[in-house]
DNA sequence: TGATCCAGTTTGTCCTGGACAAACCAGGGG
DNA sequence: CCCCTGGTTTGTCCAGGACAAACTGGATCA
């Protein structure tokens, strides 16, 4: 099993741990980095072969170690790879220029998603989880479930996503957001009896996925309206989501894909499902990764953003009256 | 990145797509077996090498296929190994001989976690979702938080987790009763609000823990009693819980460990974590991984179950008066 | 009895270097 | 404009060797 070898990041010189508040010469072994920016093992082995980066050094048994500039590195490449660039033409620039790409790649998201709360963001940076919980729930209120989710939430994780690639908040930053907004959100969720109403959907990710706050979005949206949703959470394999299908009397099977989600994949998952299911089962995807995807998609909805999803809905209550 | 090559099992005849309900010679690449058993792909090269199982076929390219009843027998092999059973005296069993030994180590947690509300476990294997959460919140309504968390919930959770060791339900049962019960734990935690009552406490796990349901429990135990909660989730690094626990003025930090996490790791990381953070700061670990191990951890509050959470926190509010 | 130590064995992870198919790109025809 | 086609990039897989950490089963000591 994926054994991790050291939790920590290893290092040679840490006998004297009273004083280092941060270590000062931090390396990482191949499998923390593998854990830390998701690439695999074999390609951070091929990369340092083929463009020489990584170039790690060594600990006294030849195994490598990664420093932690290195990894940051690695981490803004990541991301730039996840926009579409290749290694080729990126593992030998700084990390200055990868940081100005990622600015380059980010803004047409800014002004697409629009103004969000900067207020609620910058309780996200200031660690104060109680006041963003409060100012979630009255927004909540005010605005009312769908519009909170469509006009808030949406909006701000986009935000928190974009803030996250470009290392302003770190983990636990991102990690306090999702779970401050779970929380809300499975509150409101939850006080909406299930009254059995049509649609009956059935929501999930695939295995690879585990970004959950999309599927919450879309339920929040859906509950409202009177359709009936069963979330299994996320990265359910595929054999899984089937069965599932099959024996609950579902009228939709939906997928959630984050932008992080390699396309390629999103697509032979969704076909290879449609396969699997009856043609009466519709399939609906949403999430950055397979927008604009619709042409190579046949017998499956492509749900552009949230308030798609009330059109779809519509969409079907009309052809299923 | 791992990419994964193919999501479906992949199968040479599978031209005739129309009438295979379930494939008949389905066949997985090593990646996706490493993905359904947890499996690294190194360890199920190696196993072939030394032991001679798994015995993979092999495509037209050389690339290992393994086979449906292999991956089964795979999954029974995880489960024994997390179990404390090594490879070496077990590889070679049959399935029904490993189904068997699965029961044996089994029964004495079924005795140990005494009986659980059967009527909620069935409600789980027929996919009776909106009964499940309707059962679920009448049964807080009737217990309160505490004793529904440390009386139905925790019961529920081990038998659950146990019949999935057994194979006796599936990916998608296991997810919906961890979404449900997410939800109705979420719904009530929501509803006290935060009152900067001390302890302060940070709860989260370690990177390659997943399971989010002990957290929350300990959250649903400690909020009630005036504590300040605050959850990162699951899969935090262990700089990121530092620096969070660091800036926010906690008392404690509280972690989860659930059966299948190596005891090892968590001792180590731990360990580590102890070092990191000032001896001001509480650390409390809970779940079956690390039980009974409190004498190999010095400086660290082993919390043994729920209940014992209560206990721990009413030391620790002699100690702070 | 129970804890601690020690040789021997088991086991998971890492290494190197080679190979290849799928994805991508650029440049023509239709 | 779209579709095909040949060359390049890129991620994943393979084999087989190596080694440290973890475990086992005894022997020793309090």
């Amino acid at each position: 099993m994926p054994k991790i070898r050291s939790i920590a990041p290893c290092n040679e010189l840490n006998t004297s741990s009273m004083n280092a508040p941060t270590q000062p010469e931090a390396a990482f072994s191949i499998a923390a980095v593998e854990r830390d920016t998701g690439l695999a093992k074999d390609t951070l082995r091929v990369w340092e072969r083929r463009y020489g980066f990584p170039a790690p050094s060594r600990d006294a048994n030849g195994e490598r170690l990664y420093p932690t500039e290195q990894v940051e590195k690695l981490r803004l490449i990541r991301r730039l790879i996840d926009h579409g660039r290749r290694p080729a033409g990126i593992v030998g620039a700084s990390v200055q220029e990868l940081s100005e790409m990622l600015d380059g790649c980010l803004c047409p998201n800014v002004s697409a998603t629009g103004r969000c709360d900067d207020g609620l963001l910058e309780l996200v940076r200031l660690h104060r989880s109680a006041e963003l919980a409060a100012a979630l729930r009255q927004t909540l209120l005010k605005q009312g479930l769908q519009r909170f989710v469509a006009d808030t939430i949406a909006p701000l994780a986009a935000a928190v996503g974009e803030a996250w690639m470009r290392g302003e908040v770190d983990v636990a930053e991102e990690h306090l957001f999702t779970e401050q907004v779970q929380n809300v959100l499975r509150g409101a969720i939850g006080t909406h009896a299930a009254n059995g109403g049509r649609p009956r959907v059935l929501l999930t990710t695939f295995p690879e996925e585990e970004h959950v706050l999309g599927l919450l979005m879309v339920e929040a949206m859906l509950v409202p309206e009177g359709a009936s949703c069963l979330s299994l959470g996320t990265r359910t394999p595929l054999a899984d989501i089937r069965s599932a299908a099959m024996s609950g009397g579902f009228d939709i099977v939906g997928l959630s894909f984050s932008i992080a989600y390699p396309a390629r994949q999103a697509i032979d998952g969704l076909l290879a499902l449609r396969e699997m299911l009856p043609p009466a089962l519709d399939i609906w995807a949403g999430g950055a990764a397979v927008r604009d995807k619709q042409k190579r998609l046949p017998g499956i909805q492509v749900v552009g953003g949230l308030d798609d999803t009330l059109a779809a809905l519509q969409d079907w209550r009309t052809r299923h009256p």
